[in-house]
DNA sequence: GCGAATTACTTCCGTTTGCAAGCTTTATAT
DNA sequence: ATATAAAGCTTGCAAACGGAAGTAATTCGC
Protein backbone atom coordinates (compact mmCIF):
# COMPACT_ATOMS: atom_id res chain seq x y z
CA UNK A 1 0.00 0.00 0.00
CA UNK A 2 1.14 3.79 -0.79
CA UNK A 3 1.78 6.52 1.92
CA UNK A 4 -1.16 8.60 1.62
CA UNK A 5 0.22 10.56 4.66
CA UNK A 6 1.75 13.30 2.55
CA UNK A 7 -0.88 13.63 -0.34
CA UNK A 8 -3.27 14.43 2.70
CA UNK A 9 -0.95 17.06 4.08
CA UNK A 10 -0.24 18.67 0.77
CA UNK A 11 -4.09 18.78 0.41
CA UNK A 12 -4.54 20.26 3.47
CA UNK A 13 -1.84 23.30 3.02
CA UNK A 14 -2.90 24.18 0.04
CA UNK A 15 -6.88 24.17 0.97
CA UNK A 16 -5.88 26.36 3.77
CA UNK A 17 -4.41 28.73 1.28
CA UNK A 18 -7.18 28.74 -0.39
CA UNK A 19 -9.68 29.11 2.08
CA UNK A 20 -7.66 31.96 3.80
CA UNK A 21 -7.67 34.11 0.61
CA UNK A 22 -11.14 34.09 0.46
CA UNK A 23 -12.08 34.40 4.38
CA UNK A 24 -9.62 36.97 4.81
CA UNK A 25 -11.00 39.11 2.21
CA UNK A 26 -14.65 38.54 2.96
CA UNK A 27 -14.47 39.34 6.32
CA UNK A 28 -11.95 42.54 5.85
CA UNK A 29 -14.16 43.95 3.40
CA UNK A 30 -17.67 43.42 5.37
CA UNK A 31 -16.32 44.06 9.01
CA UNK A 32 -12.82 45.14 9.25
CA UNK A 33 -11.80 42.39 10.63
CA UNK A 34 -8.38 40.16 9.87
CA UNK A 35 -9.61 36.57 9.94
CA UNK A 36 -6.99 36.20 13.12
CA UNK A 37 -8.63 38.95 14.71
CA UNK A 38 -12.50 37.42 14.35
CA UNK A 39 -10.71 33.95 15.65
CA UNK A 40 -9.45 36.00 18.44
CA UNK A 41 -12.72 37.27 19.31
CA UNK A 42 -14.38 33.96 18.89
CA UNK A 43 -12.15 32.45 21.06
CA UNK A 44 -13.13 34.99 23.75
CA UNK A 45 -16.86 34.41 22.97
CA UNK A 46 -16.77 30.82 24.02
CA UNK A 47 -14.86 31.28 27.06
CA UNK A 48 -16.14 31.69 30.67
CA UNK A 49 -17.20 35.35 31.57
CA UNK A 50 -16.02 35.98 28.09
CA UNK A 51 -12.48 36.50 28.90
CA UNK A 52 -9.15 35.10 28.56
CA UNK A 53 -5.67 35.73 29.72
CA UNK A 54 -3.17 37.00 27.22
CA UNK A 55 -1.14 33.68 27.74
CA UNK A 56 -4.13 31.31 27.47
CA UNK A 57 -5.04 33.46 24.19
CA UNK A 58 -1.82 32.58 22.87
CA UNK A 59 -2.33 28.69 23.46
CA UNK A 60 -5.95 28.77 22.02
CA UNK A 61 -4.37 30.53 19.12
CA UNK A 62 -1.13 28.94 19.06
CA UNK A 63 0.89 31.67 18.62
CA UNK A 64 3.40 34.01 21.01
CA UNK A 65 2.48 35.92 23.90
CA UNK A 66 4.01 38.85 22.32
CA UNK A 67 1.26 38.58 19.05
CA UNK A 68 -1.46 38.05 20.95
CA UNK A 69 -0.13 41.69 23.19
CA UNK A 70 0.00 43.41 19.80
CA UNK A 71 -3.42 42.10 17.76
CA UNK A 72 -5.34 43.02 21.21
CA UNK A 73 -4.25 46.21 20.73
CA UNK A 74 -6.10 47.78 17.73
CA UNK A 75 -9.23 45.70 19.00
CA UNK A 76 -9.18 47.31 22.44
CA UNK A 77 -8.59 50.91 20.66
CA UNK A 78 -11.72 49.74 18.61
CA UNK A 79 -13.44 49.38 21.82
CA UNK A 80 -13.69 45.68 20.53
CA UNK A 81 -11.97 44.27 24.08
CA UNK A 82 -11.52 45.96 27.42
CA UNK A 83 -8.66 44.88 29.87
CA UNK A 84 -9.56 43.27 33.51
CA UNK A 85 -7.06 42.34 36.05
CA UNK A 86 -7.35 40.03 38.24
CA UNK A 87 -7.39 40.62 42.44
CA UNK A 88 -5.42 37.63 43.10
CA UNK A 89 -2.73 37.59 40.64
CA UNK A 90 -1.36 41.34 39.54
CA UNK A 91 0.68 39.61 36.77
CA UNK A 92 -2.36 38.53 34.79
CA UNK A 93 -4.28 40.79 32.29
CA UNK A 94 -7.12 39.15 30.99
CA UNK A 95 -8.58 40.22 27.80
CA UNK A 96 -12.56 40.50 27.95
CA UNK A 97 -15.15 40.71 25.10
CA UNK A 98 -17.13 44.01 25.05
CA UNK A 99 -20.80 44.19 24.40
CA UNK A 100 -19.82 46.41 21.02
CA UNK A 101 -17.49 43.37 20.48
CA UNK A 102 -20.05 40.40 21.41
CA UNK A 103 -22.14 42.36 18.26
CA UNK A 104 -19.38 42.39 16.22
CA UNK A 105 -18.70 38.63 16.49
CA UNK A 106 -22.17 37.61 15.99
CA UNK A 107 -22.21 39.70 12.84
CA UNK A 108 -19.40 38.76 11.75
CA UNK A 109 -19.66 34.58 12.06
CA UNK A 110 -22.70 34.96 9.70
CA UNK A 111 -20.82 36.07 7.40
CA UNK A 112 -17.86 32.79 8.02
CA UNK A 113 -20.68 30.82 8.09
CA UNK A 114 -22.20 31.65 4.54
CA UNK A 115 -18.49 32.14 2.97
CA UNK A 116 -17.83 28.92 4.32
CA UNK A 117 -20.56 27.53 2.95
CA UNK A 118 -19.54 28.59 -0.87
CA UNK A 119 -16.44 26.26 -0.45
CA UNK A 120 -18.90 23.43 -0.74
CA UNK A 121 -21.31 24.39 -2.50
CA UNK A 122 -21.39 22.44 -5.67
CA UNK A 123 -20.92 18.40 -5.66
CA UNK A 124 -21.07 17.93 -2.02
CA UNK A 125 -23.59 16.56 0.45
CA UNK A 126 -24.05 17.31 3.39
CA UNK A 127 -22.68 14.05 4.96
CA UNK A 128 -19.00 14.46 3.68
CA UNK A 129 -18.85 17.73 4.30
CA UNK A 130 -19.69 16.06 8.37
CA UNK A 131 -16.86 13.58 7.40
CA UNK A 132 -14.39 16.05 6.49
CA UNK A 133 -15.02 17.82 9.43
CA UNK A 134 -14.94 14.64 11.70
CA UNK A 135 -11.61 13.84 10.39
CA UNK A 136 -9.96 17.19 10.67
CA UNK A 137 -11.35 17.73 13.78
CA UNK A 138 -9.36 13.93 14.81
CA UNK A 139 -6.45 15.65 13.48
CA UNK A 140 -6.05 17.96 16.48
CA UNK A 141 -8.37 16.20 18.96
CA UNK A 142 -5.65 16.17 22.04
CA UNK A 143 -4.67 20.06 20.86
CA UNK A 144 -5.65 23.09 22.49
CA UNK A 145 -7.77 25.92 20.45
CA UNK A 146 -10.62 24.23 19.21
CA UNK A 147 -13.81 26.54 18.32
CA UNK A 148 -16.29 24.07 18.39
CA UNK B 1 -30.21 19.93 9.11
CA UNK B 2 -27.37 21.64 10.67
CA UNK B 3 -24.78 23.74 8.59
CA UNK B 4 -21.85 21.51 8.83
CA UNK B 5 -19.15 24.03 6.68
CA UNK B 6 -18.53 26.48 9.59
CA UNK B 7 -16.67 23.41 11.74
CA UNK B 8 -15.28 22.03 8.62
CA UNK B 9 -13.70 25.25 8.10
CA UNK B 10 -13.05 25.98 11.88
CA UNK B 11 -11.36 22.86 11.80
CA UNK B 12 -9.61 23.17 8.61
CA UNK B 13 -7.68 26.23 9.85
CA UNK B 14 -7.09 24.70 13.26
CA UNK B 15 -5.65 21.60 11.83
CA UNK B 16 -3.56 24.28 9.51
CA UNK B 17 -2.12 25.38 12.34
CA UNK B 18 -0.99 22.54 14.14
CA UNK B 19 0.61 20.71 10.71
CA UNK B 20 2.41 23.99 9.94
CA UNK B 21 4.05 24.23 13.72
CA UNK B 22 5.69 20.64 13.48
CA UNK B 23 6.59 20.08 9.71
CA UNK B 24 8.40 23.87 9.61
CA UNK B 25 9.94 23.31 12.51
CA UNK B 26 11.22 19.83 11.38
CA UNK B 27 12.14 21.06 8.02
CA UNK B 28 13.92 23.84 9.10
CA UNK B 29 16.13 21.99 12.15
CA UNK B 30 17.04 18.83 9.24
CA UNK B 31 17.20 20.79 6.28
CA UNK B 32 17.33 24.49 6.88
CA UNK B 33 14.85 25.14 4.62
CA UNK B 34 11.10 26.74 5.66
CA UNK B 35 8.04 24.96 4.77
CA UNK B 36 7.58 27.41 1.75
CA UNK B 37 10.50 27.28 0.16
CA UNK B 38 10.05 23.65 0.14
CA UNK B 39 7.01 23.98 -1.38
CA UNK B 40 8.44 26.35 -3.91
CA UNK B 41 11.17 24.12 -4.69
CA UNK B 42 8.90 21.18 -5.53
CA UNK B 43 6.83 23.14 -7.76
CA UNK B 44 9.99 23.38 -9.87
CA UNK B 45 10.92 19.23 -9.59
CA UNK B 46 7.00 18.99 -10.58
CA UNK B 47 7.36 21.61 -13.77
CA UNK B 48 8.28 20.78 -17.26
CA UNK B 49 12.44 21.06 -17.44
CA UNK B 50 12.22 22.05 -13.45
CA UNK B 51 11.74 25.77 -14.68
CA UNK B 52 8.69 27.65 -13.98
CA UNK B 53 8.57 31.52 -14.31
CA UNK B 54 8.27 33.90 -11.38
CA UNK B 55 4.56 34.44 -12.37
CA UNK B 56 3.74 31.21 -12.48
CA UNK B 57 5.36 30.10 -9.22
CA UNK B 58 3.29 32.96 -7.84
CA UNK B 59 0.11 31.31 -9.02
CA UNK B 60 1.41 28.07 -7.87
CA UNK B 61 1.89 28.90 -4.60
CA UNK B 62 -1.25 31.57 -4.31
CA UNK B 63 1.36 34.34 -3.29
CA UNK B 64 2.23 37.97 -5.10
CA UNK B 65 5.23 38.65 -7.50
CA UNK B 66 7.26 40.46 -5.07
CA UNK B 67 6.84 37.40 -3.11
CA UNK B 68 8.42 34.91 -5.39
CA UNK B 69 11.20 37.70 -6.00
CA UNK B 70 12.30 37.41 -2.74
CA UNK B 71 12.07 34.55 -1.55
CA UNK B 72 13.73 32.77 -4.98
CA UNK B 73 16.77 35.24 -3.91
CA UNK B 74 18.40 33.14 -0.57
CA UNK B 75 17.79 29.92 -2.94
CA UNK B 76 19.61 31.11 -5.93
CA UNK B 77 22.49 32.46 -3.00
CA UNK B 78 22.11 28.65 -2.04
CA UNK B 79 22.89 27.47 -5.64
CA UNK B 80 19.57 25.88 -5.18
CA UNK B 81 17.77 27.15 -7.93
CA UNK B 82 18.99 29.26 -11.27
CA UNK B 83 18.27 31.88 -13.32
CA UNK B 84 17.03 31.04 -16.89
CA UNK B 85 16.41 33.92 -19.30
CA UNK B 86 13.49 33.44 -22.34
CA UNK B 87 15.09 33.60 -25.60
CA UNK B 88 11.64 34.92 -27.28
CA UNK B 89 10.82 37.15 -24.62
CA UNK B 90 12.86 39.27 -22.54
CA UNK B 91 10.30 40.14 -19.54
CA UNK B 92 10.39 36.40 -18.48
CA UNK B 93 13.20 35.06 -15.96
CA UNK B 94 12.13 31.47 -15.14
CA UNK B 95 13.62 30.04 -11.83
CA UNK B 96 15.08 26.75 -12.32
CA UNK B 97 16.27 24.01 -10.14
CA UNK B 98 19.58 22.83 -9.78
CA UNK B 99 20.86 19.67 -9.22
CA UNK B 100 22.20 20.57 -5.60
CA UNK B 101 18.40 21.89 -5.61
CA UNK B 102 17.00 18.59 -6.77
CA UNK B 103 18.87 16.51 -4.35
CA UNK B 104 17.84 18.59 -1.47
CA UNK B 105 14.18 18.45 -2.64
CA UNK B 106 14.34 14.89 -2.51
CA UNK B 107 15.81 14.68 0.75
CA UNK B 108 13.24 17.42 2.22
CA UNK B 109 10.26 14.98 0.96
CA UNK B 110 11.57 12.50 2.69
CA UNK B 111 11.11 14.32 5.79
CA UNK B 112 8.04 15.67 4.82
CA UNK B 113 6.26 12.57 4.24
CA UNK B 114 7.70 10.97 7.21
CA UNK B 115 6.68 13.72 9.24
CA UNK B 116 3.39 13.47 7.65
CA UNK B 117 2.71 10.59 8.36
CA UNK B 118 2.82 10.81 12.39
CA UNK B 119 -0.12 13.04 12.56
CA UNK B 120 -2.10 9.79 11.45
CA UNK B 121 0.25 7.56 13.96
CA UNK B 122 -2.91 6.75 16.17
CA UNK B 123 -6.48 5.49 15.86
CA UNK B 124 -6.08 6.05 11.89
CA UNK B 125 -7.24 3.56 8.92
CA UNK B 126 -5.66 3.63 5.56
CA UNK B 127 -9.26 4.62 4.17
CA UNK B 128 -9.48 6.99 6.82
CA UNK B 129 -6.20 9.10 5.51
CA UNK B 130 -7.51 8.46 1.43
CA UNK B 131 -10.70 9.49 2.60
CA UNK B 132 -9.23 12.82 4.02
CA UNK B 133 -7.27 13.46 1.12
CA UNK B 134 -9.87 12.62 -1.74
CA UNK B 135 -12.05 15.28 0.44
CA UNK B 136 -9.11 17.91 0.98
CA UNK B 137 -8.39 17.51 -3.14
CA UNK B 138 -11.92 18.11 -4.06
CA UNK B 139 -12.03 21.18 -2.25
CA UNK B 140 -9.78 22.95 -4.34
CA UNK B 141 -9.95 20.61 -7.63
CA UNK B 142 -10.17 24.00 -9.61
CA UNK B 143 -7.94 25.94 -8.73
CA UNK B 144 -4.30 25.85 -9.57
CA UNK B 145 -1.24 24.44 -7.24
CA UNK B 146 -1.63 21.58 -6.84
CA UNK B 147 1.81 19.37 -6.11
CA UNK B 148 -0.30 16.09 -6.29
C1' DG C 1 11.08 34.24 55.81
C1' DC C 2 14.06 34.93 51.84
C1' DG C 3 16.68 34.21 47.74
C1' DA C 4 16.02 31.70 43.35
C1' DA C 5 13.26 30.06 39.85
C1' DT C 6 9.05 30.61 37.34
C1' DT C 7 5.24 33.05 35.16
C1' DA C 8 2.88 36.90 32.68
C1' DC C 9 3.39 40.43 29.89
C1' DT C 10 5.71 43.98 26.94
C1' DT C 11 9.27 45.87 23.93
C1' DC C 12 13.01 45.47 20.57
C1' DC C 13 14.87 43.51 16.44
C1' DG C 14 15.13 40.79 12.36
C1' DT C 15 12.29 38.32 8.93
C1' DT C 16 8.38 37.72 5.88
C1' DT C 17 4.57 39.43 3.37
C1' DG C 18 1.33 42.27 0.23
C1' DC C 19 0.37 46.41 -2.15
C1' DA C 20 1.64 50.31 -4.82
C1' DA C 21 4.86 52.35 -7.80
C1' DG C 22 8.31 52.00 -11.16
C1' DC C 23 11.06 49.93 -15.04
C1' DT C 24 11.57 47.11 -19.07
C1' DT C 25 9.68 44.43 -22.68
C1' DT C 26 5.93 42.75 -25.53
C1' DA C 27 1.23 43.05 -27.60
C1' DT C 28 -2.49 45.73 -29.60
C1' DA C 29 -4.96 49.27 -32.13
C1' DT C 30 -5.20 52.56 -35.57
C1' DA D 1 4.89 52.87 -37.74
C1' DT D 2 3.67 54.62 -33.59
C1' DA D 3 1.12 55.44 -29.54
C1' DT D 4 -1.25 52.95 -26.00
C1' DA D 5 -2.07 49.10 -23.24
C1' DA D 6 -0.59 45.08 -20.93
C1' DA D 7 2.62 41.78 -18.81
C1' DG D 8 6.74 40.40 -16.02
C1' DC D 9 9.69 41.58 -12.64
C1' DT D 10 11.85 44.42 -8.85
C1' DT D 11 11.95 47.83 -5.07
C1' DG D 12 10.02 50.90 -1.30
C1' DC D 13 6.97 51.00 2.34
C1' DA D 14 4.04 49.52 5.99
C1' DA D 15 1.88 45.71 8.60
C1' DA D 16 2.34 41.24 11.07
C1' DC D 17 4.99 37.82 13.21
C1' DG D 18 8.41 35.02 16.43
C1' DG D 19 12.24 34.92 19.48
C1' DA D 20 15.23 37.19 22.78
C1' DA D 21 15.59 40.28 26.32
C1' DG D 22 13.67 43.03 29.83
C1' DT D 23 10.32 44.15 33.81
C1' DA D 24 7.12 43.08 37.37
C1' DA D 25 4.77 39.72 40.24
C1' DT D 26 4.29 35.14 42.16
C1' DT D 27 5.77 30.56 43.71
C1' DC D 28 9.16 27.30 45.23
C1' DG D 29 12.98 25.42 48.08
C1' DC D 30 15.29 25.48 52.14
Amino acid sequence: MTNQAFPAIAHLLRAHTVVEERLSGELSAVHGLSLKELLLLMFLEKAPASRLSRVELARCMHTSASTITRQAAPLEKRGLVGRDVDARDARLSYVVLTPTGQQLVEDARATFERSSSTFFRDRWTDDEIAGLSELLGRLTVSLPGSLI
